[in-house]
DNA sequence: TTGTAAACGAGACGGTACGTCTCGTCTTAAT
DNA sequence: ATTAAGACGAGACGTACCGTCTCGTTTACAA
């Protein structure tokens, strides 16, 4: 009998979390402004939404959703297909505003573990899939060791990039991608 | 006869952020809370740090120096060292006066690149040391590729173990230690 | 054809207010907890009443309805029945729960004119014709001046006892109460 | 060695709180908003007062301070000064201004007995000692009853005037006035 | 000059209550 | 028996304040 919840409230509040993400640091967002941008009232947000934090995950997989980001290459050549990827990660992690969404992201899931789970969910999951995909196929040509699964396979790809991005131990460059490429593919082959 | 910056004042402080940190969930510390705590004023505070995160960064940098845990075995095997290493992080992530620590870590550094450099200097490069002294004894044996420099070496090493732990993407365990190590120490040898 | 008023919801929602009034400090009831309480829906509420004050005013006017307090001993003594009545009063200001509801009710009416008219013919105006029938019975023997109407008698007999009252001036006693009986009685006697 | 309260912030405050007295409905006025007028944060309010009425009162005390309007008539004649000074505060009740300042004091301190005891002693007392003074001078003449302390013959005089006015019961006059001095006069004096 | 203590302006916090507004459901009478 | 006006409960919504808190600065005094 009561009002359904406001779409409308809800889409608003979303968008306005993506467009302050756009344009203003992340520690410098508050609820205070998203529910003014979005023409939504601070009770709205509060009862829809844990914190900050909440809106901003929800807002990036909405994102999410809508992009198809998620397929991997297929050669046939694992090496260059994942060389590709890692570079295409580095461009992205090169653009300031990309950087600085991923940098938010991490601030909330580190403290907080259930959007960790959520971001778990609804962004790295679809493209822990896409990496299935192409294992899948690379496995068919026995180019991955039967005992590393795709979890592992991946984390082994991917995270010495995400490492130096967040860490800032070198400069994120084309070289080190198809370096990680080389040494991850090597370590996940077979014999 | 001007008073020189206090000592007593700087050493209560790290003292405090450290206590604190202990205690409470990162983002409820607040400067005014290790200002009481050290009983210090937060006018001596803001003279002589940024912001909370560079009081925690320096007093972690402190601890650290006092520690030192940055020697890595040498049995000759280097998997075996290796995943000796990965275990003892992972047994170190498992505790979650630990885990907080880091986590707060993170927080500042994802968002500050001035923090960012210190804690590469203060933290990160002394582990890097003490893994490129293991390396030098395996590059001898050839253990390891010409072409793997030793900040690579390592980032393939530690960053799978780092990205499960900060994206809960499964459990951390010592089978995935092993596991890590194993597929590390593969991705990096020559031939 | 439509539906008509509803008297349940009349009932039930001066009840609750009549029962919020009776354990809850004035200031912090709520529209929303007479609502609430009375099972009855904001819309109803504000569809009848246009403030909580107006609740409260209809509620403690329904409640003077009921109770026949309004008749004035008549022993022929016009001061010992006027004593009677202030001393009356004196206790009733000292319940708590009487004390709470006219202070209530006065904060309502100093702000908002209506009330006022609303309060003066439902629960002023019974008393006053009380006051007259007395003070009709003392002009037949001649205790009361022929230039003093009933209202400006009944005033200077009660106001001093509310005025005591509501500023606190000093301790409200029966000893205050035969004192303005006795000057009121002089006061409005004819030479 | 702590800073001292900041006098700017007090007098800004009350000022800013007299400002929006003259132009506000009084229910209407929010701290928020005196903090805003006065250029003050609303930590600073909380910290030097309990509530609007709180500062409200202060600002009135303050403002009576300055005024002395405190002394009556003294002409000989106790009638004529009195309806004298009723006159006057039928004159001022019936100025908007100072109508919707006096109810939004009662308004206070009908549920606030601290605030209650404020109102009481800067500025009630003050003026009961104006007609302290008066009666005095009526005493030496035997116009008053010995039994009759300077209070109770005060709360007889000035009671029903504000009766009237606040509760409406009929149009506040100068004839009013005059009754009730008459009235009250004969009911204080002796013989 | 340095440090301490506390007040300050600014403004976000999380939350409450306001009064309005859909919703569907239920209750009347007048068809 | 059907309809339609409208009262009702539930409760979501935008607005506006609440009273508290954090933060970095400032002021005034002490050492």
């Amino acid at each position: 009998m009561p009002a359904p919840r406001s779409d409308r409230a809800r889409v608003a509040t979303l968008d306005a979390a993506l467009a302050l993400l756009a344009e203003t640091p992340y520690p410098r967002i508050t609820m205070e402004a998203i529910a003014a941008r979005a023409g939504v009232s601070k009770a709205t947000l509060y009862r829809w939404w844990r914190s900050k934090g909440a809106v901003v995950v929800e807002a990036l997989a909405e994102q999410n959703r809508s992009a198809d980001l998620h397929a991997l290459p297929d050669t046939g050549d694992l090496l260059a297909d994942l060389s590709a990827v890692l570079r295409a990660i580095v461009d992205e992690l090169a653009d300031p505003r990309h950087d600085a969404l991923l940098r938010a992201l991490n601030v909330e899931t580190l403290q907080d573990a259930e959007l960790r789970g959520q971001v778990l969910e609804t962004i790295f999951r679809p493209q822990l899939r896409a990496f299935t995909a192409r294992f899948a196929s690379a496995r068919e040509r026995e180019q991955i060791a039967a005992d590393v699964d795709d979890l592992e396979a991946m984390e082994l790809v991917v995270a010495p990039i995400f490492h130096r991005w967040q860490q800032g131990t070198a400069p994120l460059t084309h070289g080190y991608a198809d370096g990680v490429a080389r040494r991850a593919v090597r370590g996940i082959s077979g014999s």
